[in-house]
DNA sequence: AATTATCATCGGAAATTTACGATCAATCGT
DNA sequence: ACGATTGATCGTAAATTTCCGATGATAATT
């Protein structure tokens, strides 16, 4: 993955109200939720959550997917799995050591 | 991890300044770089990258060390490996179908 | 066809971020 | 003690982000 484009990634998550959606998107996968339904999670108006729709979708976090006239909105979890390649790879790259116990903790999971 | 402080290491890596920086960083560990070094790499004036840097070390990104006159800045690889497991179980928490592809890529580098 | 529902976009105000030069504080070398 | 180096902080201007109401566009409903 390119440092541009995780770049976008993560600030397109540096925020609390794309942050929260997108959490929110992940754990309704593989369904989505509508952005009628993103809107009202956030407490923001209409408009305003819209353009910070817009900023996840730009990044490529989330996949919107017209179904009538609701637009529904799914988590791109390959986008996330792919940032976390990214930031693996600068402490495993060069240091794999450090690597390590990041590599363990995670297949706990 | 709570998501206040990922939030904010999120926000702090979503500035290409700051996110070469800290790739800088974790490419020079265990040893770090002095301030000044880091200025030099960013092509910014020296009171610019200071701001950046504080965002960094105030996100816990950034662990300064003070060195003569001199201050070494080392990358916090448990901040980055906090995040990296904030965002796997946004995913692996909730649907561990989702985890264990990236897991699995993860595991290789 | 007219109305309603859903969501994007426009225009603009307020807040925040980013960037710079200048100054200040601390430490080192002489 | 004095001058030089290192890096943080102040003041400030420009750019960007954030937020909102209003308007537009499209699709479903009546």
């Amino acid at each position: 993955m390119e440092t541009d484009s995780s770049l976008a990634i993560l600030a397109a998550l540096g925020h609390p109200t794309r942050l929260d959606a997108f959490r929110l998107l992940v754990r309704h996968e593989p369904d989505g939720l509508s952005t009628g339904q993103l809107v009202e999670a956030s407490g923001l108006t209409q408009s305003t959550f819209s353009t910070h729709l817009a900023v996840l979708v730009k990044a490529g976090l989330v996949l919107p997917e017209k179904r009538g006239r609701q637009q529904i909105q799914r988590a791109n979890i390959k986008a996330l799995k792919d940032l976390m390649l990214f930031l693996a790879k600068d402490c495993c790259q060069g240091r794999p050591e450090l690597c390590e116990p990041l590599v363990a903790e995670l297949i706990c999971c």
